[in-house]
DNA sequence: CATTTTTTGATTTACGTACATCAAAATTGG
DNA sequence: CCAATTTTGATGTACGTAAATCAAAAAATG
């Protein structure tokens, strides 16, 4: 059986009171007696019943998720798994909030953070906009003891838990390998569908798509990138723009959203030519695109995953809890038409 | 606040004991009685805190994993996975138990698994070998009401809960994808290197990876398999001859263990002429001989995700409670050197 | 040394559920 | 209608921890 407080009061030799002051860091023990029971607790193995702890306390775990006010599909999925987690949240003792802020708007997140923080919640999930005072905001948080994990996009530097979501560079790195193996030994040209460069997920996936093309496959040369703002117009009239007036083009990456006018595009040109076509984001249209051919792999992040992480690991750090570190790695998932879920 | 046994008591009009005993089919409730408690458990929405239910029960989960005694690196990974996941017990009141049996052998496990039935034990885990007789045992337990998860290996056609792994045939397409596709429009022999033939997650594999094979690369011609029986001399044997006698090998699949003797093998021989191989399971030896080029994808799933999903999985249904299938997924990781974790 | 302050002990209640016991009420059978 | 049986209620204890209260002991202060 594992140890309780009434063991380590016994093995210290200090009363159950004493125990639980040690435990819940209340004052009124001196120092010597402390150190009696720390050692009793290290020495049994003791550790919490945090169900146990949890049902005393009555414990809820107030989170808040800041998000975006984008309206892509990415966006929207990510926002029904919070929904979702929200739905479980009577057997988690989570108690989930969702607030929007304007898209690329560092001032307002800023402002956001702050009212947030005000509210002292266990802790606080972000989808980061990589601006210093967004990060400043953020060691606010920490430093006011709430734990902050970034999702979907990280904030380098600042003093976050956690970040929830892929390694972006890698991402753009395997979609060059990908794209590169999968052309042989053709020669020809490859454009970049991005949604905007002022995001930090998507300046990192051309940056290890850009470095790999470089050092790997010469005979591929990388077009100015287009910048499709994750709009599935802007996104088809600047592919097919490009198709119509280059004929070299035999490869595209597209790293952001808006993939919809993308396919529309190549459906619309391409039926005479082969184009080897790498996307980011699996969503009906996507998959649909895979399984007929348009395009031929899919990079993907799972924003269930990502979410349920971001959960854990809030909960985790409000509790002083270690987290499984391999479990909450979001892993880049890459589809090609034989593994789709 | 959400509702606890005495708002269904109250909303019931009947007494905590007869509400205890409707939540725990205890018998002396007369049908009427067990209607009205049901009805307010429904209108109110009444979900039992298990965490409060297994503090009152001092419930712990015996589960017990059994594995075949198989000396590969995915095993030795397989194991080390449920002793971390041993060492977590205490606070996830588990108590597991790893049994091992002699690899491919229907009889054992028969045996093995009637014996973990008469310990009732709260779940079973096991690495199924593919049999009618292991079907039965298995069909026994969940009969018995012992919850039944294949890990690693599925158990098709026996009514066991869950299956903790990736999907072969899946995996085995995926790999056939990769290579005709990182071969382009180059014509020749490729290698299939199996473990045996006996075990249905090879059996899958290959068969997934034959039929693309055949259905989308006609310029690819399969060799017949080898078996190297997951053992790193005889692979090193059987690819080194292969690559000795035929010259017209372009490709090569290792579809299970021994991995290292095939790297061995590559390096020996094929510094003049460039292979492309898929192979499976993520090591320090597949890990590097991706990174030096020897390998081009490595077709991967993750131990410590099975287990766990087994663990989460196995807990849920003896409490008969829901599982989020998308969580319980295994994914099959695709590794090219860009993405290694 | 007396007094104040700090530290410690002892004890109780609570969280939500499980489970046991005994008494009371309702139902059934003859 | 009475007795036997079934059903229901009332109540208490337990799980491991949190948190509060009050008294007692120890230490620090003058």
């Amino acid at each position: 059986m594992r140890p309780t407080v009434h063991d380590i009061a016994a093995a210290a030799g200090v009363s159950l009171a004493t125990v639980d002051r040690v435990l819940n860091q209340r004052p009124g023990v001196r120092h010597v007696t402390r150190e009696k029971v720390e050692t009793a607790i290290r020495d049994l193995g003791y550790v919490r019943d945090v169900a146990a702890a949890n049902l005393a306390k009555g414990r809820v775990y107030p989170l808040t998720f800041i998000l975006p006010a984008s309206d892509n599909s990415f966006m929207h999925g990510l926002n029904a798994e919070i929904r979702a987690a929200i739905a479980r949240s009577a057997a988690e003792r989570t108690d989930i909030r969702i607030v929007e802020v304007p898209a690329f708007d560092p001032q307002a997140l800023v402002r956001e953070l702050e009212t947030v923080a005000a509210e002292k919640p266990s802790g606080v999930a972000l989808v980061a906009t990589d601006a210093p005072d967004v990060r400043a905001a953020v060691d606010r948080l920490v430093h006011d003891g709430i734990p902050v994990v970034t999702l979907v996009s990280d904030l380098t530097g600042s003093l976050r838990h956690h970040y929830a979501g892929v390694d972006n560079i890698a991402a753009g790195r395997t979609a060059a390998r990908l794209l590169g193996r999968f052309l042989g030994s053709a020669a020809g040209e490859i454009v970049v569908l991005a949604g905007s460069m002022l995001v930090r997920d998507h300046r990192e996936r051309l940056e290890g798509f850009a470095s790999v093309m470089a050092q790997e496959f010469p005979a591929l040369h990388l077009l100015p990138v287009l910048e499709g703002r994750d709009d599935p117009e802007v996104a088809h009239m600047l592919i097919a723009d490009a198709l119509r007036k280059n004929g070299g083009i035999i490869g595209i990456y597209s790293l952001g959203a808006g993939n919809r006018g993308l396919i529309r595009a190549l459906k619309e040109k391409a039926a005479d030519r082969t184009l080897t076509v790498v996307a980011h984001e699996l969503t009906a249209h996507t998959r649909a695109a895979l399984i007929d051919g348009t395009i031929d792999a899919i990079l993907n992040q799972d924003a269930g995953h990502e979410v349920r992480s971001a959960i854990r690991v809030l909960k985790a750090k409000a509790d002083g809890l270690a987290v499984i570190d391999a479990q909450e790695r979001i892993r880049l998932d890459i589809f090609l038409k034989d593994n789709l879920p």
